[in-house]
DNA sequence: CAGGTTGAGTTTGATTTCCCAACTGACTGA
DNA sequence: TCAGTCAGTTGGGAAATCAAACTCAACCTG
């Protein structure tokens, strides 16, 4: 039986390896150079080598030149990129409240003046993405949610 | 350098390892049992295995008995667990937009009748989370965002 | 201009994980 | 009795990961 095509798993084979989110999430803090990236992941250098180089090659993060002598790059996010922003959003907020133990080590502040809770919401009608409040819309036949 | 405190890492401590949240798309799916998980994950049974056993172990799934002759167990949402639901909602919206070709394998409708498009959004003033909209509220001191 | 530092990786060799297929054991159903 | 289901476990080879050392080019310092 062939595995369940799914955006998810088709995510999770661009950014789910180890280090990739965690090299996404220094790049949302400004940290756009490979030392510093290494340096706050923990990642060891010729993993987050590869890391670098596989988001660059799937179109998440460009590696932009920002001195000619030496030649030195630094890797920006693309517009893919910034669009994890997300995910990591959420994926903070799980840790916050699931994981963390102790004072959060970071807290965001959003534009309104407000501690940012995060909530997933349907855009069209603002209320909350549940479990309970989706239901499949559309698939192929044949690939029902509960196949085995 | 010690990398940095996140409850991002802490997140992905847990359920960042490969197959975790697959695993856990599936039993969001409604499919409980290990050859269901197995075969449509396409994870390798052993390494399923050890997943499913760390996510019962940090408190994501329940293991439980649904039959005592032979005994049978079958994988359960714990709240922990149902929270990453949004997580998971993120990253299918993030492949359905960035990596998935073709038509969606899988499309959502939220209870108001919509397609869901899901959005973040702060709990405080409905207005959607961006990168731009957040700065940070408290740290500690000496781990600036920046730090190298 | 010798000596040290920075930045961005490569290389190396040992360790750890992963993958796959086969196997087990307890049971069911024909 | 014989095949099939379920939930794993075992074994061996392939692949990925780790940490530390190394490279190379350029810059900085006195």
């Amino acid at each position: 039986m062939a595995p369940r095509t799914c955006s998810v798993a088709n995510a999770l084979e661009v950014v789910g390896e180890r280090w990739s989110l965690l090299a996404l999430r220094e790049v949302f803090f400004g940290n756009h150079r490979f030392d510093q990236i290494a340096a706050n992941t923990g990642a060891s250098r010729d993993v987050l080598t590869a890391r670098l180089k596989k988001l660059v090659a799937c179109g998440v993060l460009e590696r932009r030149q920002y001195s000619e002598h030496p030649p030195r790059h630094e890797y920006v996010l693309t517009e893919s990129g910034r669009a994890l922003n997300n995910v990591l959003l959420m994926l903070k907020e799980w840790g916050d409240t699931y994981v963390t133990k102790g004072p959060l080590p970071l807290v965001w502040e959003h534009s309104c003046g407000n501690v940012l809770e995060p909530l997933v919401v349907c855009a069209h009608c603002g209320r909350e993405a549940t479990p309970e409040s989706l239901t499949r819309a559309a698939t192929t036949p044949g690939d029902p949610i509960s196949a085995t």
